[in-house]
DNA sequence: TTATGTGCAAAACATTTGCAGGAGT
DNA sequence: ACTCCTGCAAATGTTTTGCACATAA
């Protein structure tokens, strides 16, 4: 009967956050996995998920349950929102106020208790949304 | 030479729109498939998955990417928004009025097109969030 | 020393797809 | 008839897991 489980300092987390911060785009398991492989060949891709799983939990980061096939990270764990191309699949953030009142104004429409929310925004990123003839009126 | 594709209206689309429509839960294509097999034994799961597809691209019903592993789908296409129980992953509609004022906000705040927004609130259901005991370790 | 973590490979899931035969129009 | 659609099964893509060995504390 020992003590707990302090997470241990390995040089795959170190690495991994420390790629992570590098990046301000919101990369996949695997493109983690690509960002740390050339610093640690050798790195497997389960302990990049393992890893990135843990550190979700703990709050080190933020693992974002957005739209598209695969789950992504980001390190900046202040909250903020986030938009993602339809076109692409690229996410990045938004900076706008958080919605603070819209949680009440959610439990009263509900049987949950509400513990927070996302927004996802959906549109079309610089490099997608330049079709030159299909010009609609957006508004 | 030949025209267009009008979808055709097939019984397994009839039925898989018609279960759809009985439930006000948010099931996933598997959810979906058991649902139709009772009336429709050898319907295959791929037929399944590719009209569900097909129906959310014409509008006709709603594919929802929320959290946790699965799409979701919807029959009612009218915009609102979604919780979602953190412990047993149900997801629920929430009745607020649609803030459509931030689309604006979050176009002003990068250089996508904004073309919509979600938002999915994460909370506890009404079954999971009455536990005295199990406080579950977050926060 | 010893509980945790890692690399590797296989397993587990969720979803998509190719194809030959079947059905809607 | 002529497509499009379906069932089936295999393929794909993502994430998880079991296990023997390695390593941080």
């Amino acid at each position: 009967m020992q003590e707990h489980n302090p997470m241990r300092i390995t040089t795959q987390r170190q690495i991994i956050l420390e790629e992570l911060l590098k990046v301000t785009s919101h990369p996949t398991a695997n493109e983690v996995y690509d960002m740390v492989r050339k610093r640690l060949p050798r790195i497997g891709l389960g302990t990049v998920y393992r890893n990135l799983e843990l550190m979700s939990e703990t709050g080190m980061i933020l693992k974002l349950e957005v739209g598209g096939t695969q789950k992504r990270f980001d390190a900046t764990v202040t909250p903020h929102y986030h938009v993602r191309c339809m076109e692409c699949g690229r996410v990045d953030d938004i900076k706008i106020p958080i919605q603070d009142d819209i949680n009440e104004l959610a439990a009263e429409a509900c049987h949950y208790q509400i513990l927070g929310h996302h927004i996802e925004f959906t549109g079309l990123c610089g490099d997608c949304g330049k079709s030159p003839q299909q010009k609609t009126s957006i508004n």
